[in-house]
DNA sequence: CTGAAAGCGCTTACAG
DNA sequence: CTGAAAGCGCTTACAG
């Protein structure tokens, strides 16, 4: 049993109140130099370390905040979860991990649990377009910001990309070095990166006068077994894309395997665009082109956002949105490659 | 603000400590069947849960974990991780995730801040062979367990795997192939796993009558970047190496990429082994041979012991090893790639 | 059958 | 200058 206060107290023979004052540095507190020093050594001896259960009882705040995702196994919530926690480790905070899968009750067993536990903040990236998690969430009293999902109309905090955008700069691009037939492997349109970026794909297509064709656009998810179902599903069509915008680097991951099982070449016989760029992106052989997006920025700024909510009380829903870019690598332009080749490798993690 | 028992019982008209008996199911409780009922609705009405702060301190535990490991953005730590979690969510804990980046001062600030939180339990995935941090947390009462890495002579509670084994295993397969000239992406000698997978490396030489060049064992810790700077320094030598053992799958993902920039073809002009089989090591091409281990067994049975020393407190410290299993692929075996190559695609994470 | 009390370990407004 | 008290929200041994 670590020591406490009144332990303390009664070996320094002042009163518990008076060694928390010292413990804290309470500037209010006038105290004879003797006394202090008498109980800072004591609290240096002992290594003394308030109880943070009874002082989050007391002062209500656990400096807990709470990171729900469908899975850190996936290299894109890995890189945000690292953003949040040096976004909050600075402030005193540690952080709880959740994993969803993506199921909606488990979300919400998730959530109600912390709710319990009184942490300081949520951050939920495992949203629903209509998401009754979320809808709960807003009444509840707790801090929380939404990360790369929305829900509903936009009504919470949120950190996030351009999604129209960038699936629009990524469409731009195939369509800019000659492909017609652009494929989309795209995500569920229950979420709203998966609903935006179709949108994205749709209006370049638009915008360059390219007639939409409805077999071009599958379903894939936003993972890397989906990804190669659907890529296997355009390649049986009649006439199969020249390239394909994958809504995820995962799912592009995906129609790699199907593309390379095919014998087919990339990006001569097909040429692939994701979206993310996460650090799995441009390791692939050949290098994925990809919309780039701050994700580890997402998380640094959800952190402090739901910081300043804690802090200021105020529960202002803002929004922010990032601009994406889009990096060629040689998953669509051959030549790209090279330039990537040459650079040092990509920076990467501990075991 | 949510709903407290105060509150509750002055609204039900009884006494706060009845609202808690019937909230918990107390089966000592004799009550009048009607209070009961109007309770009970109240309690649904309401969504009661109970303040786990003042829970946690009344009753001495917080149902929350801690994981301390250097970068969730590793492969391998994502797939310990999603096992621990798995083990602990059916018993009501949650998890607190602490990444140090292999920094032993950032290990002792999260390890002090998980004590004075009152975590229930730790594991820890990050330590050396010599860390003051987990002395320090053996003369704590806090349940941990150590994963993969353990310290000193094994005195505390462990989960991994038989690294000396599984390196004889990677090494005497690239001799069975023919290969004399092995060389040794080394861990750090400062990390058990360094250690023993040095061991296993020069043990399975010795047995074969090889004898061992020191030229050919480089340093080049447990990461990607290191693994490409000691393929790079291997493959200057005057006599290169026709094949390497790496410490680890993501050191071998740095050899692949020198490899690849030297027009290196794998595994004819160079083969190479890993260890750990994370997900990514099936994805490669070709595909990496490597030792696999159980990862996220590792982190399930992590989870289950601490909660085992939480229940019964006491602190027996067992060591669970399991036996290492080598997963032959293409990059030792060019025809081993086919048959997995038929395979359906690896299980993959959602976005 | 139900209530009153003590106490988990803190912090802080209030007394003296 | 320092102490005593109240209270955060629970649980549970003890009374009645």
């Amino acid at each position: 049993m670590p020591v406490t206060l009144k332990e303390l107290a009664a070996r320094a023979q002042v009163h518990p109140s008076t060694v928390s004052r010292v413990a804290n540095n309470d500037p209010s507190l006038r105290i004879a130099q003797a006394t202090r020093t008498r109980i800072e050594a004591l609290l240096r001896e002992t290594e003394y370390r308030p109880n943070g259960v009874a002082r989050g009882l007391k002062l209500r705040q656990t400096l807990v905040l709470a990171v729900v995702i469908p899975d850190i196994t996936n290299p894109f919530f890995a890189a945000l979860f690292r953003g949040i926690e040096d976004g909050a480790t600075p402030r005193g905070y540690q952080v709880l991990l959740c994993n969803t899968d993506g199921i909606p009750e488990r979300q919400r067993a998730h959530l109600q649990s912390l709710a319990a536990r009184r942490v300081d903040g949520v951050i939920l990236a495992s949203t629903f377009l209509k998401d009754p998690a979320v809808r709960w969430l807003r009444h509840q009293r707790t801090p929380y910001v939404l990360v790369n999902r929305f829900s509903d109309e936009g009504v919470d905090p949120f950190v996030g990309s351009d999604d129209v955008t960038g699936a629009m700069l990524a469409t731009q691009h195939l369509i800019g070095l000659g492909h017609v037939r652009i494929g989309h492997l795209a995500g569920q349109p229950t979420v709203s990166t998966g609903v935006l970026r179709r949108k994205g794909y749709h209006a370049a297509l638009s915008d360059a006068g390219i007639a939409a064709d409805l077999d071009l656009l599958v379903e894939s998810g936003f993972v890397e077994e989906g990804g190669a179902q659907a890529m296997e599903r355009l390649l049986s069509l009649d006439r199969p894309p020249t390239a394909a915008f994958a809504v995820t680097d995962m799912t592009a991951v995906g129609a790699y395997g199907v593309a390379r099982r095919r014998g087919l070449r990339i990006p001569e016989d097909l040429a692939i665009v994701g979206y993310n760029d996460i650090p799995l992106a441009a390791r692939l052989i050949p290098g994925l082109t990809t919309v780039h997006v701050p994700i580890h920025e997402f998380g640094s700024v959800a952190a402090r956002m739901v910081l300043e909510q804690i802090e200021t009380g105020v529960l202002t829903p803002r929004r922010v949105v990032f601009a994406p870019q889009l990096v060629v690598r040689g998953s669509s332009l051959a030549s790209a490659d090279e330039q990537v080749l040459g650079r040092a490798g990509a920076r990467s993690p501990a075991e």
